[in-house]
RNA sequence: AGGGCAGUAGCUCUAACGGCUAGAGCGCCGGUCUCCAAAACCGGAUGCUGGGGGUUCGAAUCCCUCCUGCCCUG
């Protein structure tokens, strides 16, 4: 690949509307590597219900930051940026089209963007502030907070314990507010990315949704999460970083005989669909992204024609203004 | 068939004695997001209070009747 064409694909889109299988159609059209862009599926140990492809579903083409992450460890979106500028970098040395296919908007906007360079807090001072929360509340904190960084406090919720006391431990780890870190430069991935978004209307994806939970129960989830949990209370964690994935409490909750398995199901549905939502508000701001739309019966070769249709628009369209330019 | 209990938002429930515009949680709809993001947070709308009639200045609330569900007796 010619040094100056290069430029990264990235497949985006609600969970469960099609990305991977998109993914995989385009990488053998275009000689592609799959790069993960999604928080959950770095993780090793829960592959089944956070939807990582398995080897069969990879169809021969090389995946890269997938079930890598123990689930003691924490995944951030700098380190997964940071991650995924080598991996891309690899793609690039061994000649192949890097895709980038998952659901996690703030990672793509951490890779594409860049992000402030903080660096890492010690264990010790996340660990004063969560103590501190429990003690003393979010909103005793957010009124320290406004004491030591009143511009970022006047931008969060009082109720809001998560960015509260992310913005404190910043603060006493670094010595500086995070505002002032929000402020600094940082360089993001430097070729161009060519974001291709998978549509489709709620309505016709919570379908889907409701057969996915089915497979992934047929496939093993509840002996999946069994184990996990069996392993991690052996050690004595009864929450673990990568313990977020959806369907995770759920299964739990089953396997401690607290809620029925059509409970499980409904709730574990209820929170997917309400996480694709989300997705969706995050996606719908990114005027970049160049929108096809599906629905249950749309084949992944047909997604792929389109979405090879869009590549090319918009590689012409980028060619033409570069000759402008020059 | 007789007796008892219930029926209020999509769901589960709350509204002391009849009295301001019938509330809450979940769900739903919309949004925020610069290192936990499959996370966390913010905002919004729900409704002929099972139907009909009556009492009353005023009824989710009291009375009558019908409908529906559950329980008990036979």
């Amino acid at each position: 690949m010619n040094k100056k064409n290069r430029r990264v694909i990235c497949v985006i889109g609600a969970t469960g509307s099609g990305k991977s299988n998109l993914a995989i159609k385009l990488a053998h059209r275009l000689n592609g590597a799959i790069i993960n862009i999604d928080s959950r599926q770095v993780y090793a140990g829960l592959p089944i219900i956070t939807a990582q492809p398995d080897f069969e579903e990879r169809d021969g083409i090389p995946h890269l930051l997938y079930g890598f992450l123990p689930l003691s460890r924490k995944t951030t979106a700098g380190l997964y940026s940071s991650l995924a500028i080598a991996a891309i970098d690899l793609c690039f040395r061994q000649g192949l089209q890097p895709i980038l296919v998952g659901g996690t908007g703030l990672y793509l906007d951490a890779l594409t963007n860049g992000i402030a360079p903080i660096p890492p807090v010690s264990k010790e001072i996340s660990g004063y502030w969560q103590m501190r929360l429990l003690r003393a509340g979010p909103r005793r904190l957010h009124e320290e907070l406004a004491g030591v960084d009143p511009e970022y406090a006047a931008k969060i919720s009082c109720n809001d314990p998560q960015r509260i006391t992310r913005a404190l431990e910043v603060w006493l780890g670094t010595g500086r507010p995070l505002s002032w870190w929000h402020r600094q430069k940082c360089a993001g991935l430097r070729c161009p990315v060519l974001k291709l978004g998978v549509r489709m209307p709620l309505a016709e994806l919570t379908g889907l949704l409701a057969v996915r939970i089915e497979k992934m129960l047929s496939q093993g989830a509840e002996d999946e999460v069994k184990t996990v949990l069996y392993r991690s209370s052996e050690h004595g964690d009864e929450h673990l970083p990568g313990f977020s994935s959806i369907g995770f409490c759920e299964l739990a909750a089953w396997l401690r005989g607290e809620i029925s398995m059509q409970a499980c199901m409904e709730a574990w549905q209820a929170a997917t669909r309400a996480y694709a939502k989300r997705q969706i508000t995050w996606f719908r701001r990114d005027a970049e992204i160049a929108w096809l739309d599906s629905s249950p019966c749309t084949t992944g070769d047909e997604l792929a024609d389109a979405a090879l249709d869009k590549i090319q628009e918009t590689e012409s369209r980028r060619t033409s203004l570069g000759g402008l330019a020059s």
